[in-house]
RNA sequence: GCGCCCGUAGCUCAGUCGGAUAGAGCACCGGUUUCCUAAACCGGUGGUCGGAGGUUCGAGUCCUCCCGGGCGCGCCA
């Protein structure tokens, strides 16, 4: 038994390993580091892998490439011998590779347990996610929703690879949005007890435009505003209670959403607000700062504006309080990356406060490792007419019209589906029935949302990701319940097939066993790339790739009892991957539907 | 005016740090099938990858310019 094959993992880094060696083997020990460039092949002719470094690289050395990689093979058949037949060199110097069936069983043995081959990061810093990040004094609306579910989908893949992740909702709580609407309720006497969401929306636009049009309302905001910060109680009272009014309608949302998100991961603006002058301070004292006119700003080397980190009349802005949070994130919480999912508008903004936080090295946790700061950009959610989401009305719309509109096509499918009498949903209670019915709603808008680059607009289409045919989200989903069928048919219970030698003769097999081994690697993948529509991508394709297979292969009319519990082994790991997917992407996965 | 992002089949989108003949789904056309099956299946039509140069053994992918669309551009957040 030779070294690589006792090692643990998919195929990707055992071939890894393999052809490390054998390149140092040929070539020398200096040429350990070189990235052997494996990947999977794109046409079966070229077998199941490809090891593409060998044109790089002969180009480098100045030799000649098929040369080379004809030399790396040789040096990797004896690695290789229990895994793979002899690479084949072709064409400019590719190297193709079939893995032999009993390694392919082998490794699909080791994936068969609650880790299904995901390989835990041993990586001991924190990651900190901002997500959601509603405004305390407004309706909610679409985009606070893409915000929620890509930040938690994150945040469940980097929670499966085993960090600590923080999910901090940097709640708009603070500056002078929040004390124009707060001096406009008191003005008019409302109740903040028994305030409602969309009167208080409502009183943040009339408090916008009242001090547009007026500027002592104006200048009696700025006072309010001066008030809060002083702590004035009374005003801090009321405050409280208009957050409450909004963090109420906030809470629903988050349930009916399924987000591990509630008022824990709740720190908003206003949590920063006595550490704004330290800020300003430390950007001075490291003489990073200057003032222009009457203002403080960070100026860039090549860039024309600078970024403000405070106003000439002492106020601070809101980049002021994203470096106090960058810095709180970084040495408190220990996060060797923080990561922002807000939307593309504020590009031009993270880059300078990301910038400046690297200037004045709050980029670095207490052990001293440099944090990754990134922005997700995410587009904007666009209605059928291809301009930002509107009501008929012109409204914008809200994020309780959307959900409450998904769960109602959600389970008006599942209803129409539990009509048929040979559907298993069929007899079940209303409640059941409305039970599934939101989660293949809530899916289909959570996974139309987290299916395309995330950079990319999107168009809202309820009828297009409601479907259960191409792409979608409940398409995974009854890719996953018609497993669970299967077992509840066959009379069998998955662990009774546990133990069940795999065979993978038919072609149709072997490549459910490649498409089932990729998982580990995409999650790795998509925490590295923060892209989670690469996850998307391997589920439809591995659900795709179960749907050829189950086409070909009888499961419970194989012609062998072993041959069927085989299968209803690959059927058992088929769906445990989709789970565990659809759970890393915040969908559920019903049992029936 | 300056800057950033996007542009792939009729539509919605993939395309791995530059790799072999650019792929899915929907739609359309043709054929097969009534099955272990709660999704029928197989095949086909459809592309100057916005355009033009360049780098490279090799470019949808990298560089430059242009066109089109979107967004942003210091004392709001």
């Amino acid at each position: 038994m030779s070294e690589v094959s006792t090692q643990v993992g998919g195929p990707v880094e055992v071939l890894e390993q393999a052809f490390r060696n054998a390149i140092a083997a040929a070539l020398g020990d200096e040429h350990r580091e070189v990235d052997p460039g494996i990947r999977p092949s794109q046409n079966p002719k070229f077998g199941d892998y490809q090891a593409n470094f060998a044109m790089g690289l002969a180009k480098q050395l100045e030799t000649d490439p098929r040369k080379l990689a004809v030399k790396v093979a040789q040096a990797a058949r004896e690695d290789l011998a229990d895994i793979a037949e002899p690479p084949e060199v072709a064409g400019p110097g590719f190297i193709n590779i079939r893995l032999k069936d009993e390694a392919l069983v082998r490794m699909l043995t080791a994936m068969d347990n609650d880790s299904l081959g995901v390989v835990p990061d041993t990586d001991q810093h924190a990651v900190v996610i901002d997500l959601c990040s509603v405004n305390v004094a407004k309706q909610m609306h679409v985009g606070h929703l893409r915000s929620t579910i890509i930040g938690d989908a994150l945040g469940r893949i980097f929670e499966r690879l085993g960090r600590t992740v923080h999910r901090e909702n940097h709640l708009g709580d603070w500056g002078l949005p929040i004390a124009m609407v707060l001096h406009h309720l008191r003005e008019a006497g409302t109740d903040l007890d028994s305030l409602a969401l969309d009167e208080l929306d409502a009183a943040y636009r009339a408090a916008q435009h009242d001090a547009e049009d007026d500027p002592s309302v104006m200048e009696a905001a700025k006072r309010t505003l001066v008030k809060l910060q002083q702590g004035d109680d009374e005003l801090v009272g009321d405050w409280k209670r208009l957050i409450e009014c909004t963090l109420k309608a906030l809470d629903e949302a988050l349930v009916v959403l399924n987000v591990k998100l509630g008022r824990e991961n709740n720190r908003g603006e206003s949590t920063y607000r006595d550490k704004l002058p330290g800020v300003v301070e430390a950007f001075r004292k490291a003489n990073l700062a200057k003032e222009d006119g009457g203002a403080i700003v960070v100026a860039f080397e090549g860039r024309k504006r600078p970024l403000l980190i405070q106003k000439s009349d002492g106020g601070y802005l809101y980049a002021t309080t994203d470096l106090a949070a960058i810095r709180f994130r970084t040495y408190e919480l220990n996060a060797d990356r923080v990561i922002y999912v807000v939307d593309a508008r504020q590009r031009d903004h993270f880059r300078d406060v990301f910038d400046a936080a690297r200037l004045i090295g709050w980029d670095e946790t207490p052990d001293g490792i440099t944090a990754q700061l990134d922005h997700i950009p995410f587009g904007s959610v666009l209605g059928p007419d291809k301009t930002p989401l509107k009501t008929r009305s012109g409204e914008n719309v809200t994020l309780k019209s959307l959900l409450d509109e998904a769960c109602q096509r959600g389970t008006d499918e599942v209803r129409r589906r539990a009509a048929d009498p040979k559907a298993p949903t069929h007899g079940l209670t209303d409640d059941e029935l409305a039970q599934i019915g939101r989660a293949v709603g809530i899916g289909a808008i959570k996974y139309a949302d987290l299916s395309t680059d995330l950079v990319r607009d999107y168009v809202f289409d309820m009828d297009r990701m409601i479907t259960f045919e191409g792409n979608t989200g409940p398409y995974l989903q009854y890719a996953h319940a018609r497993i669970c069928s299967i077992f509840a048919k066959a009379g069998v219970e998955p662990a009774d097939v546990a133990e069940a030698t795999i065979s993978l003769a038919e072609s149709a097999e072997r490549r459910l066993a490649l498409a089932l081994l990729k998982y580990g690697g995409v999650v790795v993948d998509v925490a590295r790339s923060l892209e989670p529509h690469r996850l998307c991508t391997y589920l439809y394709e591995l659900a795709d790739t179960y749907s050829t297979f189950y086409e070909q292969c009888p499961v419970l009319k194989a012609q062998t009892e072993a041959l069927r519990r085989s299968r209803l082994r690959l059927c058992g790991l088929v769906r445990r991957v989709l789970a565990s997917g659809l759970d890393l992407l915040g969908i559920d996965a019903p049992l029936r539907m």
